[in-house]
DNA sequence: CTTGAACCTATAGTGGCTAGAGGTTCTAGG
DNA sequence: CCTAGAACCTCTAGCCACTATAGGTTCAAG
């Protein structure tokens, strides 16, 4: 039987994770229900120090909550090939490509718009005039960002 | 007095803005209250158009609303000079380039951790194997992203 | 006069938390 | 044993920039 020892700030000092947000976690059934003390405090044990780290660990990485509880839910099936996490990684990997391509494309225009320092009067401020006339932009077939 | 003729729908179509967006900017006081018909149908003019492809074409470029709603302020006293649309502008831009480098850190990190082709068990997984131990990562000091 | 598209308001949901109110429990010191 | 204050509890609302839905009204064409 595994030592149940931790308050939930421990565990939050532990894993870098806010309080409320752990709370929040096991909300939405991603960390387990703790045994609670008989004050009613949660008391967690080791394996939620690993749950938890791993659900932080990857968004560090960028995954969404929705990827982390089908990579969570993989490990507790460890007869499993990689295929499965290895799609959910690629294709991650592949949306981050993409919104690094976007944001590439936003900041040359961006660049762009700042080039022609002007000193004059706001009627003739390359910003508000670019902002004003999407012509002036290289490429107006922008996506929306996020 | 200027036309003022559009329907909502005529204004979303005009500007490739969906119609409930259009509203919403409305009741965020980011467009101004139109004319209603006599049946409390909202008609809109030349001038909504203009504002409305200036909000756009901002949010195209990744600003928010806030700095959209200074830049558009800006343009109603156009004695100011350039400063304080520049100043957005170039703020803007370097939250763009911390995003590009906080995901270029990312996009390596993932590359690292599919580069390990595992066809075995998901024991064996580098992928989980990374996400279950930090210490697998080169930087361990990730910035949460968004 | 009827159909159906487009309009109206109001509310709730998205993701991933974060902040606050208002109350209880635990722990250390006196 | 008592008290102060830190840490805990639940619940609700707020963030951004929309988007979706429900349930109703108005408008234009046939």
């Amino acid at each position: 039987m595994p030592s149940k020892n931790f308050t939930i700030g421990h565990l939050a000092r532990e894993t870098g994770t806010k309080v409320p947000t752990i709370r929040y976690y096991e909300k939405i059934g991603l960390l387990p229900e703790p045994f609670r003390s008989a004050g009613n405090q949660r008391l967690y044990g080791a394996d939620h120090i690993d749950r938890l780290a791993f659900i932080r660990h990857g968004r560090d990485l960028g995954f969404g909550l929705d990827a982390i509880r089908e990579l969570l839910s993989l490990t507790d099936e460890p007869e499993q090939t990689c295929e499965r996490a290895d799609a959910i990684a690629a294709q991650h990997l592949r949306e981050v490509e993409n919104r690094i391509a976007r944001l590439q494309a936003l900041k040359a225009e961006l660049e762009r718009m700042l080039d022609h320092q002007c000193d004059g009067e706001l009627a003739d401020c390359r910003v508000i005039e670019v902002l004003a006339d999407h012509r002036h932009c290289l490429h107006s077939d922008h996506q929306r960002i996020d």
